[in-house]
RNA sequence: UCCGCAGUAGCUCAAUGGUGGAGCAUCCGGCUGUUAACCGGAGGGUUGCAAGUUCGAAUCUUGCCUGCGGAGCCA
């Protein structure tokens, strides 16, 4: 037999049925008793009035504490006092397993708390909701770029060294060949599955070994990394805005009553349509100093900087055309202005920040020669990448979108730390 | 690494130098439509750890531990 989920009830009014779940919450007022249960779809309010249903199963109620498993059967009728708009009329229960004292009660908790009973929390209503709202950004995230033909790329997590010679990396001993460690960018390679092709996207873990203590930080978080050949900054920035279209729609279609729980008001996120406000880093530069802000041109933007620059502006802006200096030695220079890089940021409303940062890629074999002797980094780590443009180079760019900094915006979370359902944070590593 | 804040019952918090409490959870009792149900009762404490000041410390001082927020770095 088929199991019947609560999300489905509305196909099953006024028939006989079995909900298997767990026990979310308990009422009564004596001989009229509630049982709340969840099966993961959703939320079943079930009903038994002492003397209609046989006493020993109204006598089970003293015995179901929260999230003990069980079997409800009974008819599905509509009923507006229920949440959920459905209840069951009990006649039998069959308990499968008595839970224990359950560490999370229906009242307020610490994030701490939680975080230590994470693998509980997920139980809960809003952490429930918040990666329900996740998938979906992530199957849109493919979607986008499978309809639109680009090939899924899966890049190396253990690399033989840093992407971009910045960051701090996990590292681990490999054998007889050395150091090797945790990638922090699957980019590098994704250039090679560009120009083997077209396009393509790569999709994975990525890491950072910083002591970053933020609501912005994790040290293992997912990252979403399109590659384009033959594609300028200007293909790149336009990709990017229908590609957040295409992702804030698709929650907005099809998690509507998860963003309700979350309370999140959606009527900022119905405003994400392309286009996307454009600035130059010049340009961002002078919004800060009409604001007071006391920024000197070619530094890189602080936490608070993206904050004050986005709130000018009702959907996602994009901030292109930085300094050549704070950025990554791959990027290429902008024609016009050498000390500029062809870079773009696209920063989230609402003071969420950088969610994507992408560059159209330097293709001239001897300047990224010469940037990579400037960064002080060893070439022969990177002659694999040079090879790709002794061979047919051609201009290409692409981005990363990091996918909890999206899921937190969209959900309108204060930290990132629930976004993920086992978060990795410094002073983090279990459960 | 630096700066700031916090740690009291299983959980969330109160008590600011003078007898450590409340709500929820647990247990017992009551209630025929509850909505984080409600009402009555009970049990539950090395006030993060260590030292110091004081007649007296949860409260003041110092050190340590743990966590949170921010900076830097980044998505």
């Amino acid at each position: 037999m088929a199991l019947i989920y609560i999300d489905d009830l509305k196909n099953h009014i006024a028939e006989e049925i079995k909900i298997s779940g767990w026990l979310y919450n308990k009422r009564s007022s004596g001989k009229v008793r509630f049982l709340v249960i969840r099966d993961g779809t959703g939320i079943l309010q079930c009903v038994m009035v002492k003397g209609i249903i046989q006493d020993d199963v109204f006598n089970l109620f003293d015995t179901i504490t929260q999230e003990t498993s069980l079997h409800v059967f009974g008819k599905i009728k509509k009923d507006d006092r229920a949440p959920g708009g459905f209840e069951m009329e009990l006649t039998n229960i069959q308990i499968i397993a008595i839970a224990k004292e359950y560490p999370i009660t229906p009242k307020e908790h610490g994030v701490e708390f939680l975080m230590d009973l994470r693998h509980l929390w997920l139980r809960s209503s809003r952490q429930h909701a918040i990666l329900r709202i996740r998938h979906q950004i992530i199957k849109a995230i493919r979607e986008f770029f499978d309809n639109r033909g680009f090939i899924l790329m899966d890049a190396p997590i253990i690399t033989p060294a840093a992407c971009e010679g910045t960051s701090t990396l996990f590292e681990t001993d490999y054998f007889d060949l050395g150091k090797a460690y945790l990638t922090q960018s699957g980019q590098l390679y994704g250039e090679a599955g560009a120009m083997a092709h077209g396009k393509i996207y790569v999709f994975g873990p990525t890491f950072r070994a910083e002591k970053s203590k933020t609501r912005r930080h994790l040290t293992e978080f997912w990252m979403v990394e399109p590659e384009v050949a033959f594609a300028d900054l200007n293909d790149n920035m336009e990709l990017a805005e229908e590609f957040l279209e295409h992702i804030v729609t698709s929650v907005l279609k099809y998690r509507s009553a998860e963003l309700k729980t979350l309370e999140r008001n959606i009527s900022i996120l119905e405003k994400v349509k392309k286009p996307f406000p454009r600035v130059s880093y010049s340009e961002a530069v002078e919004i800060l100093k009409k604001e007071g802000i006391d920024f000197e041109w070619g530094n890189d933007f602080g936490g608070t900087d993206e904050t004050i620059i986005s709130e000018g502006f009702d959907r996602p802006v994009i901030v292109h055309r930085y300094p050549a200096k704070v950025k990554a030695f791959y990027m290429k220079r902008d024609p016009q202005n050498p000390d500029l890089a062809l870079a773009m940021d696209v920063l989230a409303p609402e003071g969420y920040g950088e969610i994507i940062g992408g560059s159209q890629r330097e293709d001239d074999f001897d300047l990224l020669v010469q940037r990579i002797k400037e960064h002080n980094l060893p070439q022969s780590a990177f002659d694999w990448y040079l090879d790709l443009r002794r061979y047919g180079s051609v201009p290409h760019a692409g981005f990363g979108l990091g996918v909890e900094r999206t899921v937190g915006w969209i959900c309108g979370l204060e930290h990132v730390r629930e976004t993920i359902p086992f978060p990795r944070m410094i002073y983090r590593l279990t459960p």
